[in-house]
DNA sequence: ACAGGAACCTGATAGC
DNA sequence: TGCTATCAGGTTCCTG
């Protein structure tokens, strides 16, 4: 489900709501998602602990206490975190409660059970090997025109798959890779080495547009996406492939096409995507 | 290096 | 109406 701009979204409607806060309590439905240490040790570490900040790193959250430690989630496709004030615990698909001391709650639903959350200190967080190995971050100072550039210079695989990989570019996922390759003019099945300059450049252009977009937009909500006070995002109006297959391109006319590329539901304009 | 498939899960929806 | 197949915003692991 969250791609960066949704999980930044999640991070800029949470961080004053719960900075200060103490957590009381956590009560954990579904242990297995609690992937380092133990669900038992996880509750013992960060009982009683107040909250420093929300941070973001990708598509991973990291929530700072003030014993050192921070807990590390990731939403995965179907993972939602976000502020109850009343003790409105009704969603279905909760599976861990923060119990603040002021009343309220941080909750994390998941409908798929995929998401993974963690508690270390800052020195363990090699451990968790996708958030180690993350790429630079679109609209970072990082993230340059040279730097991608040099990385599609030395890939042989398909434009599509390289940016999906976050070693290469933090936080980019299916929605954000078909829009960028579409406002980009490139077919998401050319070889990453095959891009000239001017592509290249385009694409990298594309990428920070559409990673603008989104966030300006607070996110993509097809189904389950929520921020951090519960509410939908507005950019599923703006996308021009994704979740389009037949209709017609807004540029030229032609019908979306909708293919498996890279292991995934692809959508792109056949005509002015090259 | 890279491609493809499976695995981890549950639920909405399309099709018959 | 109801059953079944397919698909889903992600990542990791295994095989070829």
């Amino acid at each position: 489900m969250p791609e960066l701009p949704e999980v930044e979204t999640v991070r800029r409607t949470l961080v004053d709501k719960i900075t200060g806060c103490q957590i009381k309590n956590v009560d954990i439905k579904l242990p297995r998602l609690i992937k380092w240490p133990s669900a038992h040790e996880f509750k013992a570490l960060i009982t009683g602990r107040t909250i420093i900040t929300l941070a973001r790193h990708g598509k991973y959250l990291l929530l700072y206490l003030d014993n050192e430690m921070i807990v590390v989630i990731h939403l995965r496709m179907t993972g939602r975190l976000y502020y109850v004030s009343t003790a409105d615990l009704t969603d279905q698909f909760s599976r861990i409660v923060f119990e603040l001391s002021n009343g309220d709650h941080l909750l994390y639903a998941d409908t798929r059970t995929l998401g993974t959350l963690y508690a270390m200190r800052p020195d363990e967080l090699w451990r968790i090997s996708g958030l180690a190995s993350l790429g630079p971050e679109p609209l970072s100072p990082e993230f340059t025109k040279e730097y991608l550039a040099g990385i599609l210079h030395k890939s042989k695989g398909k434009i599509k798959a390289l940016l999906l990989n976050q070693k290469v570019v933090a936080g980019l996922g299916n929605i954000y890779v078909d829009e960028a390759l579409a406002i980009a003019g490139l077919h998401p099945e050319r070889t990453a080495n095959s891009l000239n300059r001017a592509e290249a450049e385009r694409l990298y252009s594309a990428i920070n547009q559409v990673i603008a977009d989104g966030i300006a937009h607070g996110g993509t909500t097809f189904r389950d996406y929520r921020d951090g006070a519960g509410k939908s995002g507005s950019h599923q109006n703006h996308l021009r492939v994704y979740g389009r297959k037949d209709l017609h391109c807004y540029q030229c006319g032609a019908q979306i096409v909708k293919k498996e590329v890279a292991g995934r539901g692809t959508h792109f304009c056949p005509h002015c995507q090259r």
